[in-house]
RNA sequence: AGGCACGUAGCUCAGUGGGAGAGCACCACCUUGACACGGUGGGGGUCGGCGGUUCAAUCCCGCCCGUGCCUACCA
């Protein structure tokens, strides 16, 4: 060890240098790395896969910050932990990163053709995998590298194809037309989780329709006229008394004369437009599922790039928004165009390229998740599954209720591809694990194997139990299966975790984690989503570069509060820095003292201050496990704050000072012992969050035994104080405060020398500090006396102790007069307060007994404090009259 | 349209059925041998509005206003 750290502190902290030297150092030692037969109970994350599109944003960087917390405390209580990294191929995203690089290159991905393509996107995958690693790693994730998954690895593709071949064989994959989400720029299906609406400034076009008998005509509203080309007949609600006396009569279609029906159906709302409307299996999915309840025909107008065909007749060939423009003027020139107004409304479009998306009849690969949902859903409820926040299960629980099929097929060439073969001879499919040279069915060899790839979710589902070897019974798979806690954001509860909920319970019989911490989204000094599409957003290695990657993971960590957003300014992370470099001057400050320190000698018991803080450490590492219990990251993170800034750096290395320079060489040890116990338990227990500065100033401090921070334990917990040792460190506290409290409201110098009195009742507690309390407060003696106090003195209170401040010029005295009337006042105001509430009958009778004792006791002291105050304040007016 | 959050100090946010806290910002004083990324002290809030439950409401309930998100969509 004597190699990696300096030996003592530098004045300034510098992460970059240090963060490199014990990133290495960690990796080199290989202390991050699972061993299945370690036989300690065991504690296991997987990484949530980044997509290896792009790289890490500021979300990634605090979901990974929060996981490394969890496995990195985990092993500090001495759990065997693996925490098993890995990326996501992201199908659709990825090809569409790649298709756009060929697009600069004026080249598509059909000149190159599937195999050069996608051996394109590899390169592309090598890159920007790295990259993801290497931010990773900066961040100091305390993952097992070893261990790394890719989602398209042979291993996981074993499983997936597994997985794929059971669940058809077991009717839970099927084939079937459908109308499905179609991308036309993508071309490829989407699932209904992929193509969110967008709003649209759209417009309603009313349209007449004949009556074939030229008797009349219906009109129908729309605000997709050219869709009418699809037709196939017109819907009114049955018990619509306008319109059903027409049930069953034809209409004449504008613009191709085809006749087509009306039609009843109890899905037509009677209050929209006229009560009648146009029905488009092919291209609308309520009017899909009309049609299949009515067994209408259906009429695709569409090309899968989202022409239309030649079903659409004159119309063939032109685009979407072509069609739109001449279906409209030419309805208008034959005087079938009954109106058209505003119509804003929201559509599905592409997640992706933002496309927007045409329903379209096709055939696809559906999973059937009823089944799949019912055992998840109880699950959760049954508490074998818990989300952090509680709240998301109602989330989970909604959209389970109401899962529909999901579109497991993609027409990408990136993914991985469908186990399926097609018979040319008997239509048949076969779909097998290992390559088949012939159909199942008829044994014709004419079988091509189907060229779409699956949803990249479908792979994700299965990531933690193919990570770990599945489908083969591997010792990690008993081992680490199921994990602990699955750490992601919330809006990924249907695409991500319900699914492997699902996919876990089906192929392990387990579920695939006991919790589910959904962390909250980052967003930007100004509440804005981050969005790299939008150039919103910051880059962690940018904020590491500047502030460090512990005052990033301190900052992130800290608010990380339940149920909100974080947001997230570079100015906020300024107090993380502040704090590292608080801890880092606290261990200056020790190392100045340990000059003469042997950790090897046996050291006496403490005193009263080291036994303290002690306990304070102790308190606040409780404080902080049972936060983190409930992944309360900030309140975790605001307990250990506390006691490192407020306690051992405000007032224990205070009151230390005296000890150590001392010439009781015993009780400078002790001193000295404590400081270094203290620190190495503050390091450890903020190690946790920020790994480097915290390894960088254990390895330095006395005593080490060549072992990193990581390698050791949570200390034990310190004996409690006495009751009167911690009256007396209450009391101490207190009057030091009260003090300092007179010196600035009297605007005392700092060089003005005071004298501080105290009552004969509180010498048992305080008669042994003296030497801290004149340190703290500055003052030159601390007496202990009942009688008045001297006329240039202030007066106040501490734990209902009278406390004197004697002043040795009285011309500072000037403002203790008003001092003195405000701090009465505020007392008659509680007082007051107080009083009313025991005035109030309904109160004393009504309220909780130890509540009315409490408000007693609370009268009492109020009362003579008061008391004390003003007799202190009639005499101060006495002398001032006598004087005057 | 339905559902779910949120509205607390100038800003960012914790928090709780018994007169509200932090960090930053602000004011005053302090270059005291760990630390000015610091120390000590201070000012600052009808806890969104209106009702209700309760001895007691910032907290529980209802309504309203505002903000955000999710789900489903009206052809």
């Amino acid at each position: 060890m004597p190699d990696l750290a300096p030996a003592s502190l530098p004045k300034r902290f510098e992460p970059g240098p240090a963060e490199a030297r014990w990133t290495r150092e960690w990796l080199a030692r290989g202390v991050f790395r699972a061993d299945p037969d370690d036989p300690r109970p065991a504690f296991s994350i997987v990484i949530p896969p980044p997509n290896v599109t792009g790289s890490l944003h500021l979300g990634h960087a605090l979901n990974n910050t929060l996981q490394d917390l969890l496995a990195r405390h985990e092993r500090l209580r001495g759990r065997n932990v693996l925490w098993l990294p890995g990326t996501d191929h992201a199908g659709i995203s990825t090809q569409v990163v790649v298709e756009r690089e060929l697009a600069k290159q004026g080249k598509t991905r059909h000149e190159l053709g599937r195999e050069a393509f996608v051996d394109r996107v590899w390169e592309w995958k090598a890159q920007y995998g790295a990259r993801i690693v290497l931010q990773l790693q900066s961040l100091g994730a305390s993952c097992d590298w070893s261990r790394e998954r890719f989602t398209l690895d042979p291993g996981l593709s074993r499983a997936v194809r597994e997985v794929f071949v059971r669940l058809y064989h077991e009717g839970l994959i099927y084939r079937s037309e459908y109308l499905v989400s179609w991308c036309p720029r993508c071309s490829t299906v989407l699932s209904d989780l992929e193509s969110p609406h967008r709003p649209v400034a759209g417009r309603l076009y009313r349209i007449r329709y004949p009556f074939a008998d030229g008797s009349g005509a219906v009109e129908v509203e729309t605000t997709r006229p050219e869709t009418l080309l699809g037709d196939t007949a017109v819907a009114v609600h049955p018990e619509d008394e306008r319109w059903n006396q027409f049930v069953g009569r034809r209409v004449c279609l504008p613009l191709l004369g085809r006749q087509i029906p009306i039609v009843a159906d109890a899905f037509v709302d009677r209050s929209f437009g006229t009560g009648a409307v146009k029905i488009t299996p092919a291209h609308d999915p309520n009017d899909f599922e009309c049609g299949r309840r009515l067994g209408l025909d259906s009429i695709n107008i569409l090309h899968p790039n989202a022409t239309l065909n030649a079903n659409a007749g004159p119309y063939e060939g032109l685009s979407v928004e072509d069609a739109r423009r001449r279906v409209v003027a030419d309805l208008e020139a034959q005087g079938l165009l009954a109106g058209t107004k505003d119509h804003p409304h929201e559509v599905p479009h592409c997640d992706r390229c933002d496309t927007l998306v045409q329903p379209l009849l096709s055939e696809q690969w559906f999973m059937r998740m009823q089944p799949l949902a019912a055992p998840a859903i109880a699950a959760v409820r049954d508490g074998r599954v818990r989300f952090f926040p509680k709240s998301w299960e109602t989330t989970y629980f909604h959209w389970m209720e109401n899962i529909r099929d999901w579109a497991i097929s993609r027409q990408l060439w990136w993914g991985h591809r469908i186990p399926a073969w097609k018979c040319a001879t008997c239509g048949g499919w076969t779909v097998t694990t290992e390559d088949p040279d012939r159909c199942a069915h008829c044994g014709s060899s004419a079988i091509t194997q189907e060229s779409d790839v699956l949803d990249t979710w479908f792979s994700s589902a299965l990531w933690p139990f193919s990570t770990l070897g599945w489908p083969d019974a591997t010792k990690e798979l008993a081992r680490y299966y199921p994990t602990s806690v699955l750490s992601t954001a919330f809006d990924i509860i249907f695409f991500w975790v319900a699914r492997m909920i699902m996919m876990g319970l089906h192929f392990m019989g387990d579920v695939p984690f006991g919790d589910v911490y959904i962390h909250p989204l980052v967003r930007d000094e100004k509440g804005r989503k981050m969005s790299k599409s939008k150039g919103i957003g910051t880059d962690p290695m940018d904020v590491m570069a500047v502030y460090g990657a512990d005052a990033m993971r301190w900052t992130l960590t800290s608010l990380a509060a339940q149920g909100r957003d974080i947001r997230f300014g570079e100015q906020s992370v300024e107090g993380g820095r502040a704090f590292v470099t608080k801890l880092w001057n606290a261990a200056r400050f020790a190392l100045m003292n340990l000059g003469d320190f042997d950790s090897a000698e046996p050291v006496a018991a403490g005193g009263l201050y080291d036994r303290w803080i002690r306990t304070r450490l102790t308190a606040a590492l409780h404080d902080a496990h049972v936060a983190l219990e409930g992944y309360r990251f900030n309140e975790a993170a605001s307990a250990l704050y506390q006691f490192v800034w407020g306690e051992l750096c405000d007032w224990y290395i205070e009151l230390a000072k005296p000890a150590l320079q001392s010439e009781d060489a015993g009780a400078r040890r002790a001193t000295q012992r404590t400081l270094v116990d203290v620190l190495d338990g503050a390091l450890i227990a903020l190690h946790p969050i920020m790994p480097f500065v915290t390894e960088e100033i254990f390895q330095v401090l006395p005593g080490r035994d060549g072992r990193l921070l990581i390698e050791h334990r949570y200390p034990v917990p310190a004996q409690p104080l006495a009751p009167a040792e911690q009256a007396a460190m209450d009391l101490l506290l207190e009057v030091v405060t009260r003090v300092r409290q007179v010196r600035g409201e009297l605007g005392l110098p700092p060089s003005l020398e005071i004298r501080v009195g105290a009552p004969l009742a509180t010498q048992p507690l305080l008669g042994a500090h003296e030497p801290a309390l004149r340190a703290l407060t500055r003052a030159r003696a601390l007496d202990f006396s009942d009688a008045d106090p001297a006329p240039a003195s202030a007066v106040t209170l501490a734990a209902g102790h009278r406390i004197s401040v004697e002043i040795e010029d009285p011309g500072f005295l000037g403002d203790e007069r008003r001092r003195l009337e405000k701090a009465i006042e505020t007392l008659e105001k509680d007082l007051a307060f107080v009083a009313q509430k025991l005035d109030n009958p309904r109160f004393v009778e009504r309220a909780k007994a130890e509540v009315v004792a409490a408000e007693r006791d609370k009268h009492t002291r109020l009362a003579a404090e008061r008391d004390e105050l003003r007799s202190r304040l009639d005499r101060l007016r006495s002398l001032g009259a006598r004087s005057a």
